[in-house]
RNA sequence: GGGCGAUUAGCUCAGUGGGAGAGCAUCUCGUUUACACCGAGAGGGUCGGGGGUUCGAACCCCUCAUCGCCCACCA
């Protein structure tokens, strides 16, 4: 063997050196010469310049821990990493670092600012993608992508384009979300609502040619009113049916608008009748629409009041005006009251800015037409979410979606492949050159173009990942190869960001042989946020941000790994306490104790080794078990239930195989029976092999070294690569797959009665303080004959484990009565314990049988119980009963003992 | 306003019709050579409230309460 294994594991020292390794012999690779069954899975990737927080910690734990499962069972697995541009989050950024050097962005101009972005990607770009690797993400990093690299920005000339042509994208003037500080259009996607608390000022609108009178508008944001091209109010509102076609004379303005009737106004808010400012409010504009009113702009792109308003609020901001035409119109007492209103106001979601409805010519793409397909495609069950809830919120959002507005004016990002004439006639294409040949065909001759200065959406080259990353457009063996995927790993936030987006490309521009839409990916596996202990969201402001490094520096990597594992359970979102990876920490010392144990007994791993062919029972059992939770991890893997096989191998591996196995087996190991000795060093050798197996994926590290240590060398792995061959590496090992014969039932029932009797003198020892060290004579009472050969084969178990002596006969003193499985132990204490306490204890423990039995006597003297249960259940009850009572008996024989003295 | 989810031990959470569980924390005992990041034990819960279905409910249905999230045009 190899050099003996440190007494505590140090992953730091281990991590860095197995990464290396398990890199430089190319185990990330994904092979498309390869006759294995290819899974794929691709990594959202994350912004360039980004850091790793929890929540990457997370979604990349999870999908290493499938990538590494399926490479283990065989497959050519490729996990496709790569970054993303991150058009407004990266542009923001930048800006701000040249904001602090007192550097304008504007000032500096395009190309120089968009040069600035390439320094800061070149100088943090890698960050995030070492981070990856520290957290043991096995991608395969030489097929790396970037969202801006030249193959992906021309797959996103060849989307906009096809689309384009199809008519699916187009150019519209329309009401948009604008922030006025960025001076760019967001989508309604990154709206978010904050919660506010303003007014609601009732404003008195003077009916035209009857001074005096008036029509009472209620609004949030009366600066709009400047605005205004109408009053509406509902057709069935008597109040008003008189007035419907009449005009009112603008205030401060003193244009004549007119009064329509619309459905839109609700007649029990404010007064029932509503002012209607088409350009700036998304309803107003529908109004604005259905009764020909005027769209009347006042806002510029800073939001500052336009030459559309009256002199003196020209140039003002959009609050400042607030100010000045509440304070004018109070002044001409036309207010007629103020009321404290909570309401919802729009902000983007990146800026934090207050966004601004305004009219803007966007580029759009039909969404409604390309959702069609990815609905059908769920519903259909070609793609399926996991777990299954998550359909519902991606049919409401998908059934009901509005136009994509993809163009944004930032300067970051995928400049928009169109080209304008003189007369503005626009040019649609790839590249340059193929816009000024359209434009020469059409025009007779060579005309200067311009290009659209806009960029595309971030998502617009998101949504083609699962395509663009394998080299579509071009034909290549790994499109051919590794689309579609197998699974997609993300968090429910970017469901409609992302996921929705990258099925309706997906579908439209994969297509099968019969030319049917291609599907980006078989499953989506949609995890839950990672909070505080406290179930609060991290964030920055409120200072509760636990950095995954930190936690890898202190506890290792495995340690975080397994914990966020463990914590996966379906639906719920990860409260993460730190206790949680402490234990995961304190669970990967206790495996390497074990291995370090088994090292120092020569338990080292036999080539060819068949368990079935053990002839101890011990042994036996333990491998019918190990079978047990490969059957069980294997299952709850494929299920993505990570959390259940984190737990089944936690207690597994420490429960099953280190308090007990390890226990059982140490004098046999000590002991003189050869054959014995090697049969069990063998086993234990192969659960430990199978122990690393299975917890590999998600304690990558450790299980690595430990197998190289112990075993790695002696076993060759059929169909890894060279250098990993050469190495014996646990990463390219074969996955359990555990015959069910392993299961021995009267093995397994042996041990797990033995563990019983165990346990019960134990409890009953620690209960009664008898000290661990008096050794204490015992016999058997009223045993039935398993019970009683089996004491008789263990003795020296019950010895050792609960230092009784089963095989020395009575002798004088008080006498303890334990009730284990089919049998009662008697142990002869002596003068150790207080009789009185010890009739106590077995006082107690009857009248806890007594209460079993009166559930079970009443439920089986229930007749529509008797003939209405399934036969199985009653006679499991019947049997539940009958050892209630045996062990009641017992209990009571003991008991009336004592009494008699 | 609509939708989804949660409510089980002090804490964090498993548990989809038939014996209420785990980890951490707490308490007791113990350093017997793999491990004190350990071992052996113990205590602790009318499974949010109410109602219903059922022979039987933590689990299915209804309802209420509380908390969280998502969507939405309430001026």
């Amino acid at each position: 063997g190899s050099a003996m294994l440190d007494k505590t594991y140090r992953p730091a020292s281990v991590e860095t050196r197995q990464y290396e390794a398990w890199e430089r012999a190319g185990c990330f690779a994904a092979d498309p010469a390869s006759a294995k069954r290819p899974y794929t899975i691709m990594m959202p990737p994350p912004n360039v310049t980004g850091s790793l927080h929890m929540g990457h910690a997370l979604t990349f734990t999870l999908q290493d821990i499938l990538i590494r499962f399926e490479r283990m069972r065989g497959r050519d697995a490729l996990w496709q990493p790569g970054t993303d541009h991150a058009g407004i989050a990266t542009e923001i950024v930048v800006a701000s670092r040249l904001a602090e050097r007192q550097i304008d962005k504007r000032t500096l101009g395009r190309e120089a600012f968009i040069e600035r972005v390439w320094e800061w990607k070149a100088e943090s770009g890698g960050t995030i993608t070492r981070q990856l690797r520290r957290l043991g993400a096995s991608a395969d990093w030489a097929r790396e992508r970037f969202t801006m690299d030249e193959g992906l920005s021309a797959a996103v000339r060849r989307v906009f384009v096809t689309l384009h042509r199809e008519g699916l994208i187009y150019r519209d003037k329309r009401l948009v979300n604008w922030d006025p500080v960025m001076h760019t259009v967001i989508s309604d996607l990154e709206v978010e609502s904050r919660e506010t608390q303003g007014k609601l000022w009732h404003i008195r609108y003077p009916l035209e040619g009857d001074a005096g009178r008036f029509i009472v508008v209620a609004t949030t944001r009366p600066e709009t009113m400047l605005g205004d091209t109408g009053v509406a109010v509902h057709p069935d509102d008597a109040r008003y049916t008189a007035l419907v076609g009449k005009k009112v004379r603008l205030p401060l303005v003193g244009r004549l608008i007119p009064i329509v009737a619309d459905e839109y106004a609700d007649p029990a808010m404010g007064s029932g009748a509503v002012k209607i400012t088409p350009a700036h409010d998304f309803n107003d504009f529908e109004v604005g629409r259905r009764h020909g009113l005027e769209v009347l702009n006042i806002f510029d792109r800073d939001a500052h009041m336009n030459d559309a308003v009256p002199e003196k609020y020209r140039g003002l901001e959009r609050f400042a005006a607030r100010r000045a035409v509440l304070a004018d119109l109070e002044a001409e007492g036309l207010i007629e009251k103020t009321e404290d209103h909570v309401l919802m106001v729009p902000h983007h979601d990146r800026s934090g800015e207050i966004i601004e409805p305004w009219l803007t010519d966007q580029w759009f793409c039909n969404a409604a037409e390309l959702a069609k397909p990815a609905i059908a495609a769920v519903e259909s069950g070609q793609t399926r979410f996991v777990p299954r809830q998550w359909e519902n919120t991606f049919f409401e959002w998908m059934r009901n979606i509005q136009p994509w507005c993809i163009s944004r004016q930032l300067w970051w990002g995928h400049q928009i492949p169109a080209w304008y004439g003189p007369d503005g006639k626009v040019f649609v294409a790839e590249s340059e050159a193929e816009a000024s040949r359209e434009a020469a065909a059409h025009y007779g001759g060579e005309v200067a173009l311009s290009r659209d200065e806009d960029v595309l959406d971030t998502w617009f080259s998101s949504a083609l990942w699962p395509f663009s990353t394998l080299g579509w457009p071009e034909e290549t063996p790994e499109l051919k190869r590794y689309y579609p995927g197998d699974v997609l790993v993300t968090g429910f936030d970017i469901i409609f960001f992302w996921v929705a987006r990258m099925m309706m490309q997906g579908l439209h521009f994969m297509k099968d042989q019969e030319g049917r839409g291609e599907v980006p990916f078989r499953t989506v596996y949609i995890h839950a946020l990672v909070r505080d202990e406290r179930g609060q969201k991290m964030s920055k402001s409120r200072g509760n941000i636990i950095d995954p490094l930190d936690l890898i520096d202190r506890y290792g990597c495995d340690a975080l790994r397994f914990t966020l594992a463990a914590l996966a359970s379906p639906g719920r979102d990860i409260k993460l306490a730190e206790s949680r990876v402490e234990s995961s920490r304190n669970f990967a010392t206790k495996l390497w104790n074990a291995a370090r144990y088994a090292e120092i007994s020569g338990c080292s791993l036999k080539p060819g080794f068949d368990p079935r062919t053990c002839h101890l029972t011990v042994n036996r059992w333990i491998a019918g078990a190990t079978r047990e939770c490969a059957a069980a991890v294997t299952g709850a893997l494929e299920a993505f239930r990570f959390d259940e096989a984190a737990n089944h191998l936690y207690h597994f591996l420490w429960g099953s195989f280190c308090d007990w196995y390890l226990e059982f087996t140490k004098p046999i190991l000590a002991g003189d029976d050869a054959a014995a000795g090697a049969e069990t060093r063998a086993t234990t050798a192969w659960v430990l092999a199978q122990t690393l197996h299975l917890l590999h994926p998600l304690m990558p590290f450790l299980t690595e070294e430990v197998w190289q240590q112990l075993a790695g060398a002696q076993v060759a792995t059929p169909g890894a690569t060279p250098g990993a061959i050469e190495a014996g590496m646990l990463i390219v090992g074969h996955w359990p797959d555990l015959p069910p014969e392993l299961h021995d039932p009267a093995a397994a029932a042996e041990m797990e009665a033995l563990i019983a009797d165990l346990s019960a003198i134990r409890a009953v020892r620690a209960e009664l303080n008898i000290p661990p060290g008096t050794r204490i004579a015992a016999e058997l009472r009223d045993a039935d004959p398993a019970a009683a050969a089996r004491v008789g084969k263990y003795a020296d178990y019950f010895l050792r484990l609960a230092r009784v002596d089963v095989s020395e006969g009575a002798a004088g003193g008080g006498a303890v009565q334990v009730v284990g499985a089919g049998a009662t132990f008697v142990l002869h204490v002596g003068t150790i314990i207080d009789l009185s306490r010890e009739k106590t204890r077995i006082a107690k423990e009857i009248e806890r049988f007594d209460a079993d039995l009166a559930r079970f006597a009443q439920k089986l003297a229930n007749p529509a119980f008797l003939a209405k249960a399934k036969a199985e259940v009653i006679e499991e009850q019947r049997e539940r009963e009958a050892d209630a009572r045996r062990g009641r008996e017992r209990l009571k024989a003991a008991y009336d003992r004592i009494a008699a003295g």
